[in-house]
DNA sequence: GACCGTAGTGGAGAGTTCTCCACTTATCAA
DNA sequence: TTGATAAGTGGAGAACTCTCCACTACGGTC
């Protein structure tokens, strides 16, 4: 990769990263401008907005993702998948975007490749709950991170009901004997 | 209402009938020019792509609607919800833009006035279940349809997770003991 | 240092959403 | 029948997304 391009591509994420700091509704032209370069070469980089939301919060993302052994020291398996939903829900509204560019990856190739690691925290959370037996065999990692996606959709309301639905959907998650 | 004014909607919901029944990616000015109107007069009409899509399927929507009470007559409950529930995500399937246009009103006030007719299927389904003893008493409608939001965007991939993920919360949902 | 192939660029352009307001016209009272 | 007038119209316009390709300039080679 040739040295400018790599440039353009720093200027393209720090422009982004403080553009959504401000406010999130910027548009892709307002990041391009800000970043001083044209359409083209941020498209190239980022092909879509989806791309470019997930390379400026992916930090925050992978402190999540981090997170989760500790997690799971100190806590039983249900509980500890509760907190953690609980933070990237919070993740979700705060960081404007991030919750569309998840779950709109929820059950593409897409976010095998590129946010696998959402997925890999999700896997480990779930399979620690179904080795002690609390989680139920068919659980899928995928389907969670969808589920999640309307939990940040219904915290985003003007009355937030996530905490009731994800009391429902830990319980539908939950082995029956 | 002045009575060309009615003739421009009613045109205007005929072609957008048609335009979506086509193919589901159209544009508003398309809709429009088919129609034979202007941008402000669709727009006036219908202020969001949401409001003309629910108006465009608002007759599927009512049938889905008033099958209710047949189903609760010949199933318990749970079945009941568990296959209405195949239906409307079926129906958001198949009809370009429903599957949006509803979720994104599930905790709206625009739910509640225009939609209003889906949340109360939902809430004689769950009601039925709960004078019954088997649905769980703190069961809202407006979660439940933002859940099937997750559904029919998990139909839609590329690998239909939608009936284990639909067990899941009927299994949420459940009384316990 | 000069050269050249190719990676990389920027911005014009086609298409979109949505708003605004100068104009047109249906309707009702006289 | 005829105005008056408020309701209704259309399309120009501002801002957007995303693509395409004529150009520019980086960096390995001599």
């Amino acid at each position: 990769m040739r040295a400018d391009a790599r440039d353009n591509r720093d200027r393209i994420l720090a422009a982004a990263r403080e553009a959504f700091a401000d406010d999130g509704d910027v548009s892709m032209n307002q990041v391009a401008r800000r970043a001083g370069v044209g359409a083209g070469t941020l498209y190239r980089n980022y092909p879509t907005r989806e791309a470019l939301v997930l390379a400026v919060y992916r930090q925050e993302v992978e402190q999540l993702v981090e997170a989760v052994p500790a997690l799971l020291a100190e806590q039983p398996p249900l509980d500890a998948l509760r907190s953690w939903t609980v933070d990237l829900v919070d993740a979700m509204r705060r960081k404007h975007g991030l919750g569309d560019a998840l779950s709109a990856t929820a059950h593409q190739a897409m976010a095998e490749q590129s946010y696998g690691p959402v997925i890999g925290a999700i896997t480990a959370l779930l399979e620690a709950g179904q080795r002690e037996g609390v989680v139920r065999a068919d659980a899928d990692p995928r389907d969670f991170l969808q589920l999640t996606g309307a939990l940040w959709r219904a915290a985003s309301g003007p009355e937030d009901r996530s905490p009731q639905m994800l009391e429902l959907i830990l319980d539908g998650l939950t082995a029956r004997p």
